[in-house]
DNA sequence: AGTAAACTCCGGAAGC
DNA sequence: TGCTTCCGGAGTTTAC
């Protein structure tokens, strides 16, 4: 599950590759996986320089000469990988793109499909079928999360809205709420001021972490059983249901909250 | 209006 | 072994 700390090294090492690299040509397999389109795209991307590649929230912005941009997401079940050209195709590789004077080929697979690309250039650029973001998580500031906390609504439910905040998924919520002792179910406007400067700390904290330890210890796991390694490493509730809260040793509480399965310390976070 | 919940997409994984 | 059920990011729809 491809989470801002994912995108954010996947972005960092794409980045090292890809900057001032040519486009050859684009192979789309499932054309659905193309979300939007300018005409003619395939012969427009030909021979076009990469510019720039950003994180912003969970998705990653690609911009290339022409006035041509890329916006990728990833969803559930989205990897995007460099690979020689000769290896093996994987099931569910939706679109590939090779590149001149650059040996590898840039895959991407989504079995689930919840992700996908969207190309703009000038002309449909304005009618972006994308939400708009809130400010990014990893550098989420105490004003910010003050403002969005007026409202009256569950804090889990809020930290999830990528147009509040971008880039916290299931995880990381979970996670940035424990260090910061606050029950997701409580009403973001119940939350004293303290709590909220507690949280916008946490928020970056929990990223950064994970940025940190992914980069080299997802590297380390690729191929083996990776992510289980990683995920026992650095979450401290999430997937924990059961265990022991790694401050106060109660077992870790799985509930639901905004439709999503969530875990807890009845202790440390506590409702109401 | 603002919030919440249900529904949609889909296939892997878990459970029976 | 083979079926059914669950799960979820995010947009859309529906209901309170």
């Amino acid at each position: 599950m491809p989470e801002l700390p994912e995108v954010e090294t996947i972005a960092v090492e794409l980045r090292q590759a890809l900057i001032g690299v040519v486009i050859k040509d684009v192979v789309i397999r499932r054309t659905d996986f193309i979300r939007t389109k300018p005409r003619n795209l395939a012969a427009r991307l030909r021979g076009k320089k990469i510019k720039t590649i950003e994180r912003e929230g969970k998705r990653l912005q690609v911009k290339l000469a022409g006035d041509l941009e890329c916006v990728i997401h990833l969803g559930m079940s989205g990897r995007v990988t460099l690979e020689n050209p000769g290896s093996p195709l994987l099931p569910h590789t939706h679109v590939r793109i090779r590149f001149a004077r650059f040996r590898k080929e840039l895959r991407f697979r989504d079995p689930r499909r919840f992700g996908g690309l969207w190309f703009f250039d000038g002309r449909n650029g304005s009618a972006r079928p994308l939400s708009r973001l809130g400010p990014d998580a990893l550098s989420i500031r105490v004003p910010v999360l003050r403002a969005a906390c007026k409202r009256r609504r569950q804090m889990k439910a809020l930290l999830l809205d990528q147009q509040v905040i971008s880039g916290l998924g299931n995880i990381y919520c979970d996670e940035a709420l424990f260090g910061a002792k606050i029950h997701p179910l409580c009403l973001a406007s119940d939350l004293t001021e303290p709590q909220v400067r507690n949280l916008a700390c946490n928020i970056r904290k929990t990223l950064r972490n994970a940025i940190d330890s992914g980069g080299s210890t997802l590297r380390d796991f690729v191929n083996t059983d990776g992510s289980e390694g990683v995920f026992q490493k650095i979450h401290r509730v999430y997937g924990r249901e059961g265990q022991p809260c790694p401050r106060c040793q109660t077992p870790i509480e799985r509930i639901q909250c905004a439709g999503r399965s969530t875990h807890v310390c009845p202790c440390c976070q506590p409702w109401g």
